[in-house]
DNA sequence: CCGATATACTTCAAGCTTCATCTATTGAGG
DNA sequence: CCTCAATAGATGAAGCTTGAAGTATATCGG
């Protein structure tokens, strides 16, 4: 029979969770230096701004300022930093919020719709093209630990 | 029997893709985050100044700014700006290479052995916590995942 | 040995992000 | 009503990171 120590296996647990946060790690930042990349030569533009952008076309609705700080989990100064340059170059707008009028809503405009389109349809490839060494069930299987290991750190961060 | 189209089994799996990294990203941020915050309030030090004296751990005998650069993912600058930082405060030093007089070996110093070990004792027990939402079995499957999805961004990289 | 090219590292300006702080507005009790 | 705490955003200084340009040294082909 396989004994081990408590101490033991606490040990080799400690290593695995080390492990697994260095490796994942490691694998963001290799797509995110992809993806920024092929943003600056291709489009000239950053990649927080293409997040952004990605987050106002899931809500046409518009979103206040306090809810894409929380959904790109950046302080809100920068959300307004980014906001303020979109608008400037006219690809998203700031409309009064009747119901407070500290706020407002932050919507795409048609130009910035257009150009995130552009956009999109070009990122899918890539992180299609980056993810093409997994088969459809490793795809899967990832998806549903990574959905389970975000519950996890959420638990822990509240 | 059921039936979809190559556009519509396409679209579903550049869905599937992106679904991925985007739930990778917010995982990494998560956890990030946390690690970080708590690395400012705990010992007063970033994060990009733990990675670095995490590698110099790693390799006692020494690593030149290059290796350095590479390991960390990050510019040749930005390696400078941390060595110099870590050098003031005396928790690395920088060894003269004598087989090249460009470069040098930079190395952790007593004090810095000493700094990290404290810091390295606490991040483990942090990372440890933040993935107890998942069993062994499911850590297991999770290195296994991430390596496969290194490896395949690392081939689309090069 | 020499010159061209590559490599190791540094420097510096520009951009991004955070934190702390500030203003305006809202909402809840008294 | 008022006051006070909470909230929405903006602002500015400080730190991190990058990319491009600069210096010194190494290496390779003639």
């Amino acid at each position: 029979m396989l004994r081990t120590d408590r101490e033991t296996i606490a040990r080799s647990d400690d290593h695995r969770a080390l492990r697994i946060w260095l490796r994942l790690l490691t694998c963001t930042q290799l797509i995110e230096k992809q993806v920024c990349g092929r943003l600056r030569e291709q489009f000239s533009t950053a990649l927080p701004r293409f997040d952004l952008m990605a987050q106002l076309e899931r809500h046409p609705e518009g979103l206040k300022m306090n809810a894409l700080s929380r959904l790109l989990m950046v302080t809100g100064g920068n959300v307004t930093a980014i906001v303020d340059q979109l608008e400037s170059e006219g690809l998203v707008e700031r409309l009064d919020e009747p119901a407070d009028r500290r706020a407002f809503r932050i919507r795409l405009t048609r130009a910035g719709e257009r150009s995130f389109g552009e956009m999109a349809r070009a990122h899918e490839e890539w992180v299609v093209d980056l993810l093409a060494g997994l088969s459809r069930r490793e795809h899967e299987e990832l998806l549903k630990l990574l959905a389970k290991l975000k519950a996890s750190a959420m638990e822990v961060g509240s």
